[in-house]
DNA sequence: ATTAGAATGATAAATTACTATCATGATCAG
DNA sequence: CTGATCATGATAGTAATTTATCATTCTAAT
């Protein structure tokens, strides 16, 4: 059944995964796996509250298992990996104009990563 | 000549716009205005450093003036408007694993904006 | 084993954002 | 005015992602 297969990928990733790299993670498990299965357990995953959609912006949503504490992302802009980045930032209920009401929030830290600070490779 | 009309137009709104609010917007005065010539004018500005691109997570981009000091933004997800929010937060440095290198950030703040939770309306 | 229903994979179609093309119209130097 | 060039608007085409369709396969209860 291939979506316990997802589910595991998801589960056992420390990144978000697009629906590719998904696609690519289970085939290893799943060789035959369809992109349209990926994207019909995706959908079925969110509306049961089980993964989360992570957008960076410009690029596909990256998908979580849901229930993690609070937490950003950073973003190599070397290799296209997006890592977890525990924790928040303070000040932020002083940015919100007063009226305004806020309910959450995205942060992407982008940068280099340790892997391609240390071993320079050409942009992707 | 639209190009004028198309900088006049971003330059004096207060939130970045959308290639069609901006269409919308510069069509008061240049009623036949098509979208091919915004997409142009867009690109030569954006080429010419004139207006940065800015992208809300799963959103078309909007563009702004550029320039303006550093800031970030509100969405409204009543009204689908997006806010500048001057200023930054604190600590995003201690959220930088060791052996990372951060280059920039981006920071969208989701919520209603005064006139939304004054007035409350169906969401979009 | 049989059968009904669900899941799957391949692929077509839809969606969205953007780019290319091209005939027409504006601009301007001479 | 005249011709050259450049911008414009309409629209076709492209690219990327997502959804729909459908024949086949799998699953499970009997």
């Amino acid at each position: 059944m291939q979506a316990r297969v997802l589910s595991a990928v998801i589960s056992q990733s420390a990144a978000p995964l697009s629906i590719h790299e998904l696609l690519e993670a289970a085939k290893t498990e799943v060789p035959g796996l369809g992109i349209a299965t990926v994207y019909r357990n995706i959908a079925r995953m969110i509306a049961a509250g089980e993964i989360n959609a992570v957008v960076i912006p410009g690029q596909p949503p990256r998908y979580e298992r849901a229930g993690k504490p609070h937490h950003h992302y950073f973003y190599c802009e070397h290799c296209g990996r997006v890592f977890d980045l525990p924790g928040c930032v303070n000040g932020l209920r002083q940015m919100v104009p007063e009226g305004f009401r806020a309910i959450r929030h995205d942060l992407t830290i982008y940068g280099a990563c340790r892997n391609c600070e240390s071993h320079p490779v050409a942009h992707l």
